[in-house]
DNA sequence: GCAAATATACTTACTAATAAGTAAAATCAA
DNA sequence: TTGATTTTACTTATTAGTAAGTATATTTGC
């Protein structure tokens, strides 16, 4: 595939990870990427179809991940852990996830990339508490409320904690990446501080 | 005061939580409220002058809510279950925090509106952190991590809780605030459902 | 008490910049 | 030379913001 669009997928992220979708404009990708504001056009007509893809790419690479950690045989608690330190890395970058981002400015959107940011965030809700139920079988993790709840509370978490650490600052989102193992750790791990 | 200052104030915020700070417009204020343009300039001649004056306006309002409680002597609980509350309404209303939305645009906002933002969070966290922790001294919470990080957790649960409830549906909201509230009330409580 | 000055709360009518998007011509690579 | 890619050169719409004017109160000087 054309390394120009693979290039605007990117910094279409990035954008949206940074300055929010409403912040950003075509100019920004085609400047940044010395090209010419009508090349941006001829891969994604519409910001909306750059949009889409940004969401589908995205989806596409969660599903790799988890494959590859499905091959690698990964645990349930190292898989979490993988899942969580994709967060810690947009902290580092001083990113925000796709999911708060454009779950802020929704009601801005087109139907399709409403409903492929729906299909996304349900996908890995799903995941998270799929992950977490066989955790908690092997005796993994410890938590006492339904699996998709507590996925709820980790995923939100990690959302506004995102958010909450760029104003902040970095140190912030430390805490909340903690304070989620305490919450959910067995209860031999439980309070050792 | 004005009362078509009020109004501007009013409505801004109300673009801010649904649409985004950059999903919304003077226009869509003046015609909202059937006036020009240039009125709503006369009251704020720079959308950064009416952010501004809406994030002091909801500090003010939190420190009015707060006083309020104490001179109703509310006990801790109380306390905090009345600031959730207004997340409840912000659901219902399909309306998100005006942290997680301004957080989302941070990058993209004026260094006065950062640190009014930054003085706001902070406010709140402090707040929530210090009735966390009268309240767990009188036995009316249990948790085991230092109060600031369960502060902390507590308001990341709520502000991405919002952002996901209006990207999967409104009732997920219910499942994050019940949450938070099985994550800090006492052991004789716990795990009843 | 009353005219003159002034402040308040706007409207009209702009500007300059930027937004997304397009048609057609030019370039490039096989 | 053919098709993919990219630029040139636009359009149309919207953005934040401004300058100048107007009607209506309100205050001030005498």
């Amino acid at each position: 595939m054309s390394v120009t669009r693979e290039k605007i997928l990117e910094l279409g992220e990035e954008l949206i990870l940074t300055k929010g979708y409403n912040g950003f404009s075509y100019q920004d990708i085609s400047t940044a990427m010395g090209i010419k504001n009508a090349a941006v056009h001829y891969y994604f007509p519409s910001k909306e179809t750059l949009g889409t893809s940004i969401l589908k790419t995205n989806r596409q690479r969660f599903e790799e991940m988890v494959e590859n950690m499905q091959n690698r045989s990964f645990d349930e608690w190292h898989q979490l852990e993988s899942f969580m330190k994709l967060y810690l890395k947009c902290n580092r970058e001083n990113k925000i996830c796709i999911i708060g981002s454009l779950g802020t400015d929704i009601n801005t959107l087109s139907e399709p990339m409403q409903q492929e940011l729906q299909k996304m965030v349900e996908r890995i809700l799903g995941w998270i508490a799929e992950t977490l139920e066989k955790g908690r079988q092997k005796g993994l993790f410890r938590f006492n409320i339904p699996s998709n709840d507590q996925a709820l509370q980790i995923l939100s978490s990690l959302v506004a904690g995102l958010q909450l650490a760029r104003v902040l600052g970095k140190h912030t989102f430390k805490s909340v990446h903690q304070s989620i193992w305490e919450e959910i750790s067995p209860i031999e791990n439980k309070n050792q501080q």
